[in-house]
DNA sequence: TATCATGGAAAAATCGATTTTTTACTATGG
DNA sequence: CCATAGTAAAAAATCGATTTTTCCATGATA
């Protein structure tokens, strides 16, 4: 009752988020290989729900998979950081200004929504997992007025496998000030309309955002030697 | 999926190449309802290989998937075709752009290869999946120089994405023609360095073959009403 | 007539066991 | 000492059967 989405729970569903929740929050090692009957009995899930997961994960590009050898967690590098930056910058960029010339009231109230709970899990910050949340929300939020799905799409996957990065990364109290309150510019300039300004200042945002998520890069060649 | 290192076949790779395969040569119709018992049947292979495979088409956009209630191919929509053309324009552009500015000897070389078994491809027409096969190595090989791995992924998506509408449509030979011929148009402005050309070149050709392409949404659309 | 319940068939999802392939270890010959 | 063939253990992949859920025809009820 009251659920706009009825979502059908499925074991295989259930996995898949749970799996992706942990890759992207750095429970895996990089580079680590999977074992399967491990992580059956870690999440208590069968094998054709758990297989099915990791197959799609593999798909997204979260997982990587070689025949008869099973999944492996990506290595972290400094090549594909920096490629998922850049494209994280023009694909946002070019999202954040279709949004602005086709944005409603209505998402005008739901920026202000989102960027309001994500200013409150800012200041309380309990729950790490509930900042995250608050965050992607946030940054969604921001381009779904654009009208591409296929660019949404990309744009969510470049986020994700930037998370991973960043969230294998060593805090940074500094820089996270800035940006957060690069979030609440960013509201600002969107209701105003400035839509070069606000291209502008999502691209820093990210750069910005890159700075610490370059730390795991760092991180992974210490181990690796 | 992209980057296949491994060359030992497996049944869960197998068949999802010829699904993939058969998903953009249009051997289901759009908007149907997978029936497993009968794949399984038609392509002689296992349950947890098909649906194994049937989960990476799904994350991959190449079928759609609901909880419970198995697995369908995505309808064609007018909407997501002008989506994919725009956007796979502006990547395209992008990455030929970048390409050409990272071009060496032996990318030339491959690229006039790749030009050469077109040709030859298209004047002897004697097997449709031969020709899709040379054009879709040319469009790879165009731009694969890029040094994007993200962008290309993307692109690759795209195309197949694409793929499935241009190869719903029907058949135009007057328009098949002149986009041949810009494919040996693309080679010697690649070649000659012309960059902007041959990125305008490259966004005609595409637009153009979007027109073919457009085919497919009128019959499908007869279709439903 | 429209709505809602019901049961059984069909389909999807999951499980447990089996088969296949890889990996790690050991012994043997060059 | 290195290389390599053999083999046992482990892991991955696959299969066949079972369980769960959906779908749809049927009939009861207001």
């Amino acid at each position: 009752m009251g659920s706009q989405e009825s979502l059908a729970a499925s074991a295989t569903s259930e996995i898949y988020t749970a799996l992706k929740r942990d890759l992207i929050g750095g429970r895996f090692r990089a580079g680590e290989k999977l074992a399967i009957n491990a992580l059956k009995q870690h999440y208590r899930i069968g094998l054709s729900p758990l297989r099915e997961a990791l197959n799609r994960l593999a798909a997204y590009g979260l997982l990587e998979q070689e025949n008869q050898r099973g999944f492996r967690v990506p290595a972290l590098s400094r090549d594909e950081l920096d490629d998922i930056i850049a494209l994280r910058q023009r694909f946002e960029g070019e999202a954040l200004t279709q949004a602005l010339a086709r944005g409603d009231a209505d998402w005008e109230a739901r920026l202000i929504g989102a960027g309001h709970r994500l200013k409150r899990a800012d200041e309380t910050a309990t729950d790490l997992e509930q900042w995250e949340q608050a965050h992607l929300q946030f940054h969604r939020c921001l381009l779904e007025q654009c009208g591409s799905p296929w660019l949404l799409r990309f744009i969510e996957q470049l986020h994700d496998q930037f998370d991973r990065y960043r969230r294998m990364a060593p805090a940074n109290p500094a820089i996270r000030e800035t940006l957060d309150s690069q979030h609440a510019e960013l509201v600002t300039l969107a209701l105003a309309g400035h839509s070069r300004a606000a291209c502008d200042l999502l691209q820093a945002h990210i750069r910005l955002s890159g700075e610490v998520a370059l730390g795991a890069c760092q991180i992974d060649e210490r181990g690796q030697s």
